[in-house]
This record gives structure tokens, C-alpha cells and sequence, in this order.
DNA sequence: TGGATTTGCTAAACACTGTTTAGTAAATTT
DNA sequence: AAATTTACTAAACAGTGTTTAGCAAATCCA
């Protein structure tokens, strides 16, 4: 009886529809404006509908979350594919800073906000992180095996490069770069600048 | 007349008042548990008065990070007050961090929380973040005097220290480094472990 | 096919949140 | 002593995440 694979196809389908709507809130009126009831609104179910195939709030942007990560991880494979790995570290910060800054919100729900990550048990590994974090270690550890990089230690140099590139746009998106007296175009240069020094001094 | 006088010092003491209960608050229950009503309890008020003294939570949170700010410097003063320049910057670069996982509720108010920030005109300088900051600035400025690290231009050096120390923080205190397998202790060693190993590559 | 049971969904409520309004009692001024 | 200003609050408004009780429709079993 095909009943319950439809039904399963069809649960799966909701939840589906459940984080598209929660997605395009997200992105389109922010964080704050995304409550259930409004995510509820428009899919035009009632907001308890949701709790049918959400624990809470934080499992739904969990799975929310994850498809922010599958698009950083496309992005990845298409602009960060130089075959040369110092190059391709160099593509991997510059994608990854213009994902943050291109995409404040799902920068927000995948780096800073608490929420999703609240329902994570402290000995689980976190699985929408781990593929893109995946990228910088591989390429980190071919810029080690080719002797490009003052690094030995593969995960120290990943966390380091992911920590350098995290903290220049997490300060930006949460505005705390306002002890400089600088216009938007002038942050987006130090960014960037950062950045190039960096690599600039890693380099072996 | 002393009596406005004494009428501008009953206010500024209900400001301090409602300031020390939101500091008290927010470090001892979280930011989630220090809502206006719960702030007013404990100062055995009503809520209506504190949008008496203050316009909305934003702006009693502002002052809030300021006296965080307070502390943050005197430590700052306290122990990382090292002569030499570059030695001088490892303190500062360990006493932030130590703040930062010591003070976690803190921290969030200074660095990663929108809420604060939200009041601030976007031209307005971020007077609160300025000392602290001014702090590495000075600092900085030593080290290219006395050609001890390999910047030459002292808000680049600054910014991109400060950047790295707070990507670091930042990502332990919103639970992102569980793509790695690693427990506390070991996350830990890799932040000190990144940021010694970031000292030496700026080294001159 | 027809009655029992399960499924999918929702209206309404609960316990919160930040904030505003209308009104009161006390302090101050005239 | 009367008028006015000040300091404060009870109650309400509009919103939040979440739970509960109940209702139709689909499904299952006789």
C-alpha cells in the first residue's frame, strides 16, 4: 500500500513549504518580522499546524539554517574552485565574506544568533556547519602539504582563517564598527584589506 | 535653590538604580530573563516608571554597555599594561579574550547583540566601543613605531586584530566551533593556539 | 457499505514580551 | 490654602512562542 510513502511524501512536502515560507521572511523582512504566525500566514495554515512538524521555533530554523548552508556550499564549488590552494583560500575568504555581507540574515541565522543552535546537545556535532567548514580544512590542509602556508596544524590554520574572516563580518553586520570613523565603502575596503594582509602574512 | 539639583541627582541615581538591577539581571539570569518587568520587580517599581527615565529598552541597554565598557577598560588598564609595545599587545589580546569567556553575557551586549546598537544614528560614533578600542589603537600605533609588526597602517592593524580576537570569541560563545570534534578544554587551546600563532605572524 | 478509529488541522487560550495611556496621590509653587 | 506640577502606577494594547481541546475528513476494519 503506497498510502503511508505518500503520506511521508507529503509530511516531508509541508515541511518543505513550512521552511520556504520561513526562508522568505527571513530574507525578505528579517529576523524580527518572521514569527510563526506570520510564517503561518503565509502558507495559510494556522500557526499550530506548525508545531505539527516543528518541535519549536529553534528545530524549524535549524532546518532553515541548513538550507542557508547548502547555498554557501554552492556557491563554494562554483567560486572557490581554483585547483592552485593558496588561490583558492583567497576565493574561499572573499566568497565567504560576500555571502556575509551579501546575505546579513543568513549570515545572522548561521553564524551569530543563538536560536538554532540552542536545541543542539553539547556533544553532537553540528551538521550544517560541517560541509562548508569541510572546504576551508581541505584547502588548508593542501596549502600545508604544499608547504604554502606558516601553518602545521590543519585545524588551527581552518579555525584561525574561519575566526579572522568571521570577526570582520560579524562586527559589520552587528554594527560595531562605528569606533572608526568610516563610510560604508571605507569599512567594506578595511574588510577586504584585512583580509589581503592576512593572507599576505600566512603566507609561507 | 538646591532643589533641582537634588531633583536632577534623584534622577540620575534612578537611572543608576535601574542600570545596576539590568546589569545584575542580565549577567546572573541571561539576557532572555532581563525583561523590563523583571528589572522593575527587582527595584520594586512599576515598568511604566522606567520608560520615565528611559525611552525604550534599547537605550537602557545602551547604558547598560557602557558600564560593561567601564569594566572592560579597567582590566585593560590592570593587566595589559606591559611597556613594551608587542608584549603589550599579547595582553591585550589575552585580556580580551578572557573577558570574553568569563563575561559571556557581557560580551554579547558589547559585540554581537543588534539591540544596543539600534538607537545609534548611523553617522553617530559609537562612544561606548571608543576607549576600548582607542586602547589597541594606541597600542598598535607603538608597535609600527618601533617596527615591531608587519603593518603600516595603524586602524588596518587594529581593526584586523581586533577582528580575529572576536571571530574567535564570538564563535565559542554562540556554539559554532561543534564542527570540530573537540571538548571545552580543547576549544580552549585552540583560541589561545590561534591567537599566539596570529602574534607571530604579524610579528616583524 | 457502514461504523469505529485515526489523521490533519484549528480556535482559543496561556504565559510571556515591550510599550502607552489615563488617572492618582504627593510634593511643590503661588 | 489653592493651584499646579511631579512621580508614579494599574490597566490595557499589540505582539510573541506554545499548548490544549475539539472538530471534520480521511482511512481502516467489520
Amino acid at each position: 500500500m503506497g498510502i503511508s510513502e505518500r503520506k511521508e511524501r507529503d509530511k516531508l512536502e509541508m515541511r518543505k513549504n513550512i521552511i520556504d515560507a520561513a526562508m522568505h521572511m527571513f530574507t525578505h523582512e528579517g529576523y524580527e518580522n518572521a514569527s510563526i504566525r506570520k510564517i503561518a500566514d503565509k502558507i495559510e495554515y494556522s500557526p499550530a499546524t506548525i508545531y505539527l512538524y516543528y518541535k519549536d521555533k529553534d528545530e524549524l530554523l535549524y532546518d532553515v539554517q541548513a538550507e542557508c548552508f547548502k547555498k554557501l556550499v554552492t556557491i563554494f564549488k562554483k567560486d572557490a574552485s581554483a585547483a592552485e590552494p593558496f588561490t583558492r583560500l583567497g576565493q574561499i575568504f572573499d566568497t565567504y565574506v560576500k555571502f556575509g555581507l551579501n546575505n546579513p540574515e543568513m549570515y545572522d541565522l548561521m553564524f551569530i544568533m543563538k536560536s538554532p543552535m540552542n536545541n543542539l546537545d553539547d556533544k553532537e556535532i553540528w551538521k550544517n556547519g560541517n560541509e562548508a567548514f569541510e572546504h576551508v580544512v581541505t584547502c588548508v590542509q593542501e596549502c600545508i602539504d604544499h608547504q604554502l602556508i606558516k601553518f602545521d596544524n590543519v585545524w588551527l590554520g581552518a579555525f584561525s582563517v574561519w575566526g579572522m574572516a568571521h570577526g570582520l563580518i560579524s562586527l559589520d553586520i552587528r554594527c560595531r564598527i562605528k569606533v572608526m570613523h568610516m563610510d560604508e565603502s571605507q569599512i567594506l575596503d578595511a574588510i577586504h584589506a584585512s583580509i589581503a594582509t592576512y593572507l599576505n602574512h600566512i603566507k609561507k
